[in-house]
Order: structure tokens, then sequence, then C-alpha cells
DNA sequence: CCAAAAATATACCGATTGGTATTTTATTTT
DNA sequence: AAAATAAAATACCAATCGGTATATTTTTGG
């Protein structure tokens, strides 16, 4: 309660205030980790839409409210947002996929929850600019080596993840015994990240859906027992 | 010959010259479209790799050794730049791919042509900075309205041909009779762009060959009587 | 409540952005 | 070869780029 004392740049209350609100008196996180958070979050769409050449400082502040200043105070630079953006991005993506996958017990039943993750969240991704995997690989050509291991990270994390997914399944008998399963992992995430693009391009869900539902036949047809 | 008395810029003296010998005397193209042709060519790896926002005009000064009035000159912008090197980069593609699989009499064997295209011309599409078509799906979001109907086009153009091909494979008694072509065209064509995104970014060919695997597979199994 | 420290805003920087008016150069036509 | 035409180079424009020094405000510690 004694935070809300404190002012506010007025053109950003509203939405400060309702921050302020669900994140601050919760956790115990300083006033510039708190600002530094407002930023990446209030900026997240702006990359991932625009890319980072697309994206200007300037739409940085209006985005946020807040002044260039502010902004070189929280970042050393640019590059430092755009790095900040792209793993709060993608980390709210596997924080998202965890907790759909995490419930589940089987193998199956989790590489299932896997892919009725991206069914369900389509819409959502779509109007943030849509799979910042794809988004950032794409635009990190030979530009943007800053943004290279990042990347890449994340794509390792996502196959990874998929990989132990099989991998218990096979410990658990519950899939066969002689597949790779890290060749199941890159093929699902090539399927998805196709069906995305696809999806994207042409407006329609349903070339995600073909994806997905092509991941699913493969897990019938070539993974269970 | 006798163009070649004509007065050349020095900076690109060499590749004008070989430019000029190459076309100008085989076609009949007015000097205007030439010199156009000429920008659109040494620019259209800059546009792949780099981007629409992340190349500038100077990139494209300094790509084609001309100037700034003389790209003005022979261009309403810079919108129209990206445009046509859009279409050479996916006109590029298209005709080197029907070049590889024209060849095929059978509408297998012409599958099999399309999947060895990507398999074979690998490095000289990364060269070029990567699939032009997956670049500009992926950079035009809600930005670069101008360049989504060429992207689209050119999307549709590739489905379009692959479905032929199939449709062509099923009243050639080839195929079997009851299956989507185009839903298998569309499939092709997530699992083999996907496959390049993962190429690309983990600098592995092996992924696009196992997406190119998958497609041969799939039409083994499912396509084929 | 007051001083020190931290965060934000203001005002500015040189460089670069996309684009244009004008001049120079080159090509074509007569 | 001279005149008319087309194209390319030069020089420039306002606007915006990423970034910074400084002043002001706000938060914090005593």
């Amino acid at each position: 309660v004694e935070t809300l004392t404190q002012n506010i740049p007025f053109g950003i209350l509203n939405t400060y205030l309702a921050y302020l609100f669900d994140k601050c008196l919760s956790k115990n996180m300083s006033k510039a980790d708190l600002t530094r958070q407002f930023i990446i979050e209030k900026t997240s769409n702006l990359f991932n839409k625009n890319g980072y050449a697309g994206t200007s400082m300037t739409d940085i502040t209006s985005a946020t409210g807040l002044t260039k200043g502010s902004i070189y105070g929280n970042f050393k630079n640019k590059e430092e947002v755009a790095i900040e953006v792209f793993r709060y991005n993608s980390g709210r993506l596997a924080v998202k996929m965890s907790s759909a996958i995490g419930s589940e017990k089987s193998a199956f039943n989790q590489l299932v929850a896997f892919t009725d993750f991206y069914r369900n969240n389509w819409d959502s991704m779509l109007e943030k600019g849509g799979c910042p995997l794809l988004n950032s690989a794409t635009e990190m050509d030979d530009a943007l080596p800053f943004m290279k291991t990042e990347v890449l990270h994340s794509f390792k994390g996502l196959t990874e993840r998929i990989t132990r997914i099989i991998e218990f399944g096979i410990q658990q008998k519950e899939f066969k015994e002689n597949i790779s399963s890290a060749a199941y992992a890159s093929l699902f995430l090539m399927l998805i990240e196709g069906g995305i693009l696809l999806a994207k391009t042409f407006e329609k869900q349903d070339y995600l859906n073909q994806a997905l539902d092509r991941v699913l036949k493969i897990i019938n047809d070539e993974i269970v027992k």
C-alpha cells in the first residue's frame, strides 16, 4: 500500500498501477528490477512483431510511456533490451508449456499435451506476433550475432525437453526401444514451426493443426508400442 | 559489341561489363531495364539476409556501386526495390525448381526431384541467406503490408505446384485415389520450411535432410499405390 | 524530516535514415 | 556532329536513428 504513494509517470498511470498491484506487493523486487521487467513486458510484442531492426528506441519509449533516459538507465543499450525481451518471450513460452505438460503422468499424454499446447494457444501466440523462436532465428542471420547464442540455447532447450519425454516413455516401457528420441524431437519441432509459418502466412490455424495432427500420427504409428 | 563503347561507372566496371556481355547482347532489353535488373540482382542477398528494415539505401548503393540518385532514377522507393528483389528471389527459386523437376516423367520421380532440389541446393540457398519465402513471411508481420500479397502469392504458387504433381500422379494411376493432394502439398512445405529453419539455426544440413527423408517416407507410405 | 542515492526526465549529440532537386554525364535522335 | 533526351552523380533535405550528459525528481536510509 505504501508503494502507491510514490510518483508515477502520468501517461502510464493505469497500467503501471495495475502492474505494481500485481507484482510489487507479492514479490520482493527492487523498483529498478520492477521497471526493468515492466519495460521488457511492454516491448515484448514489439520486438517479436517488428524484429530488432524494425523496433526503434522511440517505439520502446511510446510503448512503455517512459523516456529514453529511463530506458537507458535500466538497460545498457537496445541490444540488451532485445536480448532480455527474447529471454522473456521464449521463457514464458517454456513456462506455459511446462505447466501444460507437467500435469500429465504418462509420456504419451505428455506428448499429447505438448501438441495441445500449441493448438490451444495459437490465438494468443498470433496476437503476440507468432513464435519468438521462429521469428528471432529467421532475423538472426549474419547480423545480430549477439542474439545467436540466445536463440540457439532456446531451441536446444525445447528439443531436449521433447527428447526427455520420449526417453521417459521408452524407460517406462510405453514407447518402442529402438527409436531415436532426439530425431523425433527435432522432427516434431520442424513440423510445428513449419505449421506456425503457414498458419501465420495464410492466416488459417488449420495449417498448424495439420502439423500437430501429423505429429500425433507419428507418435501413434512409430513411437507408441 | 557496340554496347561496350558506352561509359560505365568505374567502381563496378568489371561486374557491369560481365553483366552486359551476359545479358545485353543476347536479349533486347533497354539500358534502363538492364540497370534495374542489375540493382535487383546485386541487392537480392542483402534483403534476404538482413530483411527489409535491416537493409538501408546506403547498403544498396555500396552493393551496386551506384549512387542514390541512380537507384531512385530506376525505382520509386525502397519498397519497390524490396518487392522486386523478393520477386526475383522467389522467381529464381521457382525456375531452378522447375528445371530440376521438369525432366522427370513420372509423378513419383518429380516428387523425388522436388526433395532432391532442396538437398542439392542447400549450400547455395544458405549463402544467399536461406529461403526467401521463409524469411519474408516471417518479417512480414503487421508491418510491411506491401509485401504480404507477394509472399502469399509465392507460397500459393509453390503449394499449387506440388499439388498438381500429386494430382497428376493420381490421374496416371501412380498414386492412390482417395488422398488430399493439397493437404500433402502443404504438409511437405511445412516439413521443408521447418527443416530449413533448424538447418540454418543449428548450421547443420542434417535437419533439412531429415525433413526431406520424412517427405519421401510419407510419399512411399501413403501416396504411392 | 532531511540528506544521500537512485531513478527518471530533459535536452541535446553526431550519424544515418529514406528521399529529392539539381547538375553533370552519357545516350539517342536528327 | 549537334540537339534532344535519358540516366546517373552530386549535394542537399528534414526526420529519425541510437546514445549521452545533465538536470530534476523520487526513493531510500538515518
